[in-house]
DNA sequence: CCTACCGATCGGTAGG
DNA sequence: CCTACCGATCGGTAGG
């Protein structure tokens, strides 16, 4: 039955989308899953029809925020554009994400540590392959003189926390629109880097 | 008796220190008061001879590293440098502060939405003021010229939040000294601002 | 500082 | 999807 499934997957679907937005709200550790079944509408029992524990929640959401990051800088690389351009393209990227899937990006960054042992396993190289990607663009740059003499590696945890600390602009009044948010991210972080 | 005091005061010391790192390692909400009592070495029970609560203790370590850089950027306002003087010695102490007392300071930076809703408010005004503060030190230095154009408030964001990403380098190999962390993070913060 | 214990709440299961 | 319920664990107190 197609409906069926269909149906159970866009309410699986709904109850991660609500976990996301408690587990941002209030931590994974304090959100119950009698929290996440309020939000959702149903007993807490029923929750598990449609997922395996709330650590699958965690991990669903993570890895697939992830996975995401992940292909657009796969994308990236493959396309002929200066250092300079890459960074400005990847921060653009990461502020996008941040603000339009918010409550995702923010669980991914803030709540990774209680992701069970082995999928912490999995997300910690995921991101450290990610950073070194990064770190390389930056190296190339460099060589090419189209960046000045920094370490790759502070130059990297600068952008992504950067971009991290946006969620005070979301909890915040907003003063600035997203567009400017990202311009004046870019001039900051791109021509601190450029020689 | 004045070493029967010196010692209780020793004591909810050596608490609150543990329960830094304990906060820190696994967050607020996924430590429960008999972790802190056997890493302390005592029951979970004699805990409370010396703190009032687990919110307590969230508290005093909060308020007291928030109150440690509000006390920084008073002095700092009334000395006599430029702006981007101000704006380095700004970011050399938080980067000092992350590495020096680096549990408390990521508590202060992570847990701080745990706080009860009387000292949340407190911190979070608090914390309004000190990135006001900042902003203003930014604002002198676009009028004065030495600072390009460019939104106070995304800057502000931008150097605190660089800082609290140096999480990432005092977990991993350390691949770079605390010196080399703070001039590259200067480097690339400051050389951005700058006309 | 300990033993003993409280009521509340947790994640999750059985069975329908 | 619900009712009913499990064992475990939570923050905290009483009383010594």
């Amino acid at each position: 039955m197609p409906s069926a499934v269909k149906n159970k997957s866009s309410k699986k679907e709904m109850i991660l989308e609500k976990a996301s937005g408690l587990f941002r709200e209030k931590g994974f550790a304090a959100t119950s899953m009698r929290d996440l079944a309020e939000t959702v509408g149903v007993e807490a029992a029923s929750l598990y029809n449609h997922i395996r524990s709330k650590a699958e929640i965690l991990q669903i959401i993570i890895s697939r925020t992830a996975d995401e990051c992940e292909k657009h800088l796969d994308t990236l690389d493959k396309e002929n554009l200066t250092s300079i351009q890459k960074l400005e393209t990847l921060i653009r990227f990461h502020v996008k994400m941040m603000l339009n899937q918010f409550e995702d990006y923010h669980v991914m960054t803030h709540e990774w540590i209680h992701l069970d042992k082995t999928n912490l396993l999995h997300f910690i190289t995921q991101r450290r392959n990610y950073v070194q990607k990064m770190e390389s663009i930056i190296e190339e740059g460099i060589q090419k003189e189209e960046i000045k003499k920094i370490s790759p590696y502070v130059a990297v945890l600068t952008i992504l926390s950067a971009v991290r600390g946006l969620e005070f602009w979301h909890r915040s009044q907003k003063k600035i629109s997203p567009e400017e948010l990202e311009d004046n991210m870019v001039l900051h972080l791109i021509s601190g880097l450029e020689k």
